[in-house]
RNA sequence: GGGCGAUUAACUCAGUUGGUUCAGAGUGCCUCCUUUACACGGAGGAAGUCGGGGGUUCGAGUCCCUCAUUGCCCA
């Protein structure tokens, strides 16, 4: 069998995945074993794969197959949201292409075509997770409508609302005009823009005088309630009693007066209109000012405007703005930045606006979720995100769940009799509360309140409602698999879903959902943007797994994601996890292209042995500490170095036989085993790579990917101290063969003055590695070599001819220097008594050591030094 | 405006309770090498006043203060 030179992962990794989906290795169901849990952070049903997928899914892949390995019954829960308002706005607008407007359709029929579509085009991103090799329990999968997981809904609603904890209520609420519904204050984000603050006066009633005041927002003059100065502005004190009228309007409304309104700011004067400013809200609300709505759902204004009905408020800005200089009210304007509200969704400006909805009270709900963060039962990584969370859940507010569209679970109220209503789980239940109030009523007196909840409230339920319980708490699944291991999801949702999950874990099981939570950085681009669709710098997934395999992609994003920090990707980084792969592709490719032979072990390959076995031991232990503290860019790193430089460039160097001869059985063995503990360690990052190299070794049954991850055994640490000095040894040698031009291939003898001998005589190694013919043990300086120091050591290769002896000086004299001023730095500190006295014990021995150690590497520097220039 | 972080090599980042030669890693860069597993490679090498300033300490990249720059969250 011939082996391609590079590795080809669209070879192998199709035919991998089938394999291990036909063996149903990720299928998990409670048994005896321990669980080990993962949720999905459930994916918007109408997206694709983008970067920031990539890098949360290869993480819960690396821990769920560790942890299989681990021999966890590991289970990964995969599954999408329902994302109602970008999911609708999908829909609607399909529809519209095809000449269907939503208005025209009843409900069931909209959400037939809403189903359609999801059937169609949902649940893609499933599929290309598959690509990238992610381990989920594909039977498992669960979509936040499901029928059940809706059920589960509607349940948490009534009973919240038989609690008390759910309430209905006019509240000031952010309303998107794009997608017509209310948004939580999550779902607004804030960005500064260029705004123009416009003056504008308003005439007193009765009087010549006027008052003028300053707003970014023209148009809302028409829903002016009132002009409001503080009580101690002097220059406004005398408008007590007194009324304005509204430009263009004429419309009468009263100066009040209130502490709140800032003097320095603008005109000292300030306009309120409650209906639509939250601050003028509350102003209103205490002052009992009419509230004038003049905004209809879409943006447009509405005849309580009296001007510009029917005109969208931006239009209505300019067309204000122009009208109100013709009449002379417009004083100036100027240009200003403020912070406006933009949707989330639809980066539509988002109005504040008044409206009836339904609120899901926080103050109990949130207490544990406190609590058990502060006490550490929930860990979240990085650390810095608890100070976050405990600054948002201290300064909680209510949650308003109620979403004015179609695409979602309908909200179980029932009204009757205008504006009475019962709360139930179906409109049979419904009826018989209703009756109750009622006798004489019928099923067709009901009415279901129109809107939907929150996705967000479908998805809090996530951890508990995919094991089913919410509607059947005890059951097996639920008692196995609850609470989590771990949820590993990006920090912009630490609010919309990780509290809130935190919450329904403590309100429904009583337990917490998960123990640890990881949160990743954000992926960005090489010049620091968040990817995104509009910008149009994310590179699309599947296309980098088609180029550099999955593998290759998975160790490029997990190489420059440290845990919380943003991580600039760079596609450079996908190279180098092809490479890598490459590497150990070869690595396997060498080994196996040797002709094994019953014939006696060399000393070299027994030491090289010993010395891996070692390092590999040391290696397990720092990996599996790197993720238990979920550093898993350094477990990676650990494990990549180990690979490459331990196993590829020391090990499998000395061990390798002279090309073309024979390799001894026993090292052949010994290199196979190793060689299967790295893939192994590698087998979460490079899931396909590792297991076609594990099936090529050997025409194994057994997959790799429920092979048993490596136990650490003992580790040699002074065997480890003296490899690393050999390898000092070598590259000392290979620098001289560098910089006098020594082709590898001529054998050099090395002299060496042992001043500490070495625990290990590993000298069968540097003899074949630097290509030596002898090494000769020497007490006396030689001075026609070159030469160099290891430690104490001295090394000596005489090549008298060639010597070059001012350079050779100079470079002594240069590590003479920095010994010297080493020394120095130790003599110091043992000279200052309070070191001495203070500093531990342990440490003062070592300094000492350190003196003794670099005055003897002085004596020596200088002896070599004066034999040099006597020579 | 309030809160939380960050600033270490050209880039991306480690650096644990202040204490070994602590100034590190990967990439990139430079030099040499088509050499026999791999040029998606090998060998060697250069590279940082730890953002500035001050303080605490026997000792500070690490703790404190301050300034600067910058990111995020909240209002």
């Amino acid at each position: 069998m011939s082996i391609q030179k590079t590795y080809n992962p669209l070879a192998t990794e199709d035919k991998w995945y089938s394999h291990w989906m036909e063996k149903e290795y990720f299928y998990s169901k409670p048994n005896e074993k321990d669980p080990y849990t993962i949720v999905i952070p459930p994916p918007n049903v109408t997206g694709v794969l983008h970067m920031g997928h990539m890098l949360n899914n290869t993480l819960q892949d690396v821990m769920i197959r560790r942890s299989r390995m681990l021999g966890y019954n590991a289970c990964w829960v995969p599954g999408t949201d329902h994302a109602s308002i970008a999911t609708e706005a999908k829909v609607v607008q399909k529809l519209s292409s095809e000449g269907i407007k939503k208005s025209d359709l009843t409900r069931d029929e909209f959400l037939s075509h809403a189903f359609d579509w999801k059937n169609k085009h949902g649940g893609i991103i499933l599929d290309q997770l598959k690509k990238l090799g992610a381990s989920c329990d594909w039977k498992r999968t669960k979509f936040t409508m499901d029928d059940e997981m809706s059920e589960s809904v509607i349940k948490v609603f009534v009973n919240l609302y038989n609690k008390g904890l759910i309430y209905r209520g006019v509240r000031m609420v952010n309303w998107d005009p794009s997608a017509q519904t209310a948004v939580s204050d999550e779902e607004v984000i804030h960005k500064e823009v260029n705004s123009k603050l416009y003056h504008i006066s308003y005439n007193i009633e009765g009087d010549n005088e006027s008052i003028t005041i300053a707003t970014t927002r023209p148009e809302t003059i028409l829903g002016d309630s009132a002009i409001c100065v503080n009580p101690n502005d002097e220059r406004y004190k005398h408008l007590k009693n007194k009324s304005v009228l509204i430009p263009l309007i004429n419309r009468v409304i009263p100066v009040i007066f209130d502490e709140y309104v800032d003097m320095e700011f603008g005109t000292g004067a300030l306009k309120i209109t409650p209906a639509h400013d939250i601050n003028d809200y509350q102003l209103g609300d205490k002052h009992s000012l009419e509230t004038i709505d003049i905004l209809n759902d879409d943006g447009t204004l509405n005849e309580s405007a009296q001007l510009y009905i029917g005109k969208d408020r931006f239009k209505v800005r300019e067309e204000i703005a122009k009208d109100l200089e013709r009449e002379g009210f417009l004083v100036k304007t100027q240009e200003y930045k403020n912070k406006v509200g933009f949707s989330e969704r639809t980066n539509s400006v988002i109005e504040p606006r008044l409206s009836m909805q339904w609120f899901c009270k926080m103050e109990q709900l949130s207490k544990p979720a406190l609590d058990n963060v502060m006490n550490k039962n929930i860990k979240l990584y990085p650390k810095k995100y608890q100070k976050t969370y405990l600054h948002w859940i201290e300064n909680i507010k209510d949650w308003c769940i109620s979403r004015q569209l179609w695409w979602g679970q309908q909200i179980p109220v029932f009204y009757y009799e205008g504006n009475k209503f019962v709360v139930a789980e179906t409109k049979e239940e419904a009826l018989l509360l209703a009756k109750k109030e009622n006798p004489n009523l019928t099923i067709s007196d009901l009415k279901q309140d129109e809107d939907v909840l929150d996705t967000w409230f479908s998805s809090w339920l996530w951890p508990i409602s995919v094991f089913d319980g919410i509607r059947n708490p005890d059951n097996e699944e639920i008692n196995y698999y609850y609470p989590t291991n771990e949820l590993i999801t990006g920090p912009d949702i630490i609010f919309f879903w990780v509290a809130r999950m935190i919450m329904a874990g403590y309100e429904y099981k009583e337990e917490l959902p998960f123990k640890n939570v990881y949160f990743t950085g954000i992926v960005r681009d090489k010049q620091g943007r968040k990817m995104s669709k509009t910008l149009g710098n994310s590179p699309d997934p599947i296309k980098l797994i088609e180029k550099h395999g999955a593998d290759a992609v998975r160790v490029g994003m997990l190489l420059c994601s440290p845990a919380g920090n943003d991580l600039p990707f760079d596609e450079a980084l996908c190279e180098q996890g092809r490479n890598f792969a490459n590497k150990i592709w070869n690595a396997f490719r060498l080994i196996k292209g040797w002709e094994v032979k019953e014939i006696e072990q060399p000393e070299s390959a027994k030491q090289a042995i010993n010395w891996f076995e070692s390092k590999i031991n040391k290696a397990i232990i720092n990996i599996d500490k790197s993720y238990s503290e979920y550093r898993i860019s350094e477990a990676l790193m650990t494990s990549y170095k180990l690979a490459w430089d331990d196993f590829c460039s020391w090990y499998l160097e000395i061990v390798k036989p002279i090309y073309g001869s024979p390799i001894d059985s026993v090292t052949y063995n010994k290199t196979i085993e190793q060689l299967e503990k790295v893939l192994k360690l590698l087998h979460p990052f490079m899931p396909f790579l590792t297991e076609e190299i594990w099936h090529l070794i050997d025409n194994r049954k057994e997959d790799i990917i429920i092979a048993d991850w490596p136990i650490a055994g003992n580790i040699k640490k002074h065997l480890l101290l003296d490899f690393e000095n050999t390898t000092e040894i070598i590259a000392g040698i290979r620098t001289i063969r560098k910089e006098q031009n020594i082709a590898n291939k001529e054998q050099l003898t090395l002299l060496v003055i042992n001043n500490i001998k070495p625990r290990n005589n590993l000298n069968p190694i540097i003899t074949k590695l630097a290509n030596l013919s002898a090494i000769n043990i020497t007490n006396e300086k030689e001075s026609g070599a070159f030469s160099f120091m290891v430690k104490s050591n001295e090394y000596f290769i005489p090549l008298g001819d060639n010597i070059d002896l001012a350079s050779e000086i100079e470079k002594l004299n240069k590590e003479l220097n920095y010994t010297k001023g080493f020394l120095r730095i130790v003599e110091g500190k043992l000279s200052n008594d309070r070191f001495i006295q203070n500093a531990p014990k342990n440490l003062v021995e070592n300094e000492r050591n350190k003196m003794t150690d670099a005055k003897e590497k002085i004596k020596i520097l200088e002896g070599k030094i004066d034999a040099l220039a006597n020579a």
